[in-house]
DNA sequence: CGGCATTTGTTCGTATGTATG
DNA sequence: CCATACATACGAACAAATGCC
């Protein structure tokens, strides 16, 4: 690990543990690196992770402000769904696996990645429970030219888990999309939608590190278990309006 | 404007034009530090940017392999409403000012913000119509510790053209949550929903550069109406699973 | 397999510009 | 006007990953 991440995982828990309390200045970029015996330049880009994470707001000649970041859910940016946000917060789940074979891509998904119709996918379908209902659905389509095997054990545990840990694989970036759907007739069967007839669905597409797609995912959420937070920064002229 | 900034800029519109393509290695970093005159950390800086934004893909050792950016549609992150989506790709749309009045801000309000019950707010209600049809219903509560006045003829165009441009205020940043929501007796009072039971809610809180909390808004979209695109790298260990 | 050149990643030191109070 | 703090930029050095021979 490099310095400047330690430096930023030390300041996070000082935050997190009110060393440093919201409203308040850190302190300044000069006592920082006196602090951790390391340049400026490390303790800026230290500061400058905190930044994006939503941790602190900078302002040229006073400083760098602690936001109040114990106000909101935990973690503040990316959750998706009610999976993730229980392996967040500790709530119980089930996962059920409904399907795991290989096949070749549907069509309507190579049209939406602009890839040959006779690509081979492993295609994992899986239902998660919460609470005796089943509220998300999860289906993801893997390339067998980059995963070769998918372990009915590790879909039903965790597929990045499995990919990282296990293959050694590192994910790069991802693209994701959010719109609200009608229900589909698998859906239905599927989940527990009581008179839903929509569902909120995301669709995303992953790439490794060196910029291969390797995996599209839908997952389709009953829509009273939706729920996603983000943390903007202003940069350029993006309008709130 | 900063030098990163401007090599920023025209590396971007180098990779919309096509001199740099999709798959293609950029020039390495000594080599564009060569072309611009600058330094290496100042190009590096300018790569980061186009990191950040989703333009190219680094890898020590190999170098910044440029995405295919254009199989997306644009701008790639951040686009929450159609009224967003109009304004990027042109379309038309109306603007029907419904209300724009000093109140004290309701006690949900203060509640969800923290802050005071009795603190003023100017309300501004507006709806948004596409094709004849109201899809959007966005209510602002603006703080008038902070903004004084808001005529009806700028709350008609943009808000945050008035902030910016007019008033000289700075957006920092803000925090956003997307949920879906049963529709309100306002909602069907307003908005043209058919037999829609739900709409999706977007509520965010944007604060100044100097962190002051200014202005609380939500947006509520009819189901079909709605669309959220993400560019999202990968830092540190975030489950997409 | 090792060695080597190339490329990005990290860190340091220094200098100068700019905003704040 | 001045001290302080962050912003930008340059130059240098070494580490780590990649690719080629």
């Amino acid at each position: 690990m490099s310095r400047f991440q330690d430096i930023f995982l030390e300041i996070e828990s000082d935050i997190l543990n009110q060393q440093y309390k919201a409203g308040e200045l850190l302190p300044s970029e000069n006592q920082l690196s006196q602090k951790y015996n390391v340049s400026r330049e490390t303790i800026r880009k230290a500061l400058s992770l905190l930044l994006e994470s939503g941790y602190i707001q900078k302002k040229q000649g006073k400083g760098s402000i602690v936001l109040d970041v114990k106000r909101f859910d935990f973690p503040i940016s990316g959750l998706t769904s009610y999976k993730e946000l229980q392996d967040a917060q500790q709530m119980s789940s089930e996962t059920i696996l409904v399907q795991n074979k290989k096949m070749t891509i549907p069509e309507h998904i190579a049209d939406f990645l602009k890839v040959s119709k006779d690509t081979e996918v492993h295609c994992v379908i899986r239902a998660r429970k919460v609470d005796g209902d089943v509220v998300i659905l999860d289906k993801d389509y893997l390339f067998t030219s980059v995963i070769k095997e998918i372990p009915d054990a590790e879909a039903r545990h965790s597929l990045y888990h499995y990919f990282e840990k296990k293959l050694g694989l590192t994910i790069g970036f991802a693209r994701k999309e959010f719109i609200a759907e009608p229900a589909s007739k698998e859906d239905l069967e599927l989940m527990t939608l009581h008179n839903d007839t929509h569902v909120v669905v995301t669709r995303s597409e992953v790439h490794l590190e060196d910029t291969t797609l390797f995996q599209y995912t839908e997952s389709r959420h009953r829509l009273d278990r939706f729920r996603f937070v983000e943390f903007a920064r202003r940069r350029g002229p993006v309008s709130y309006d």
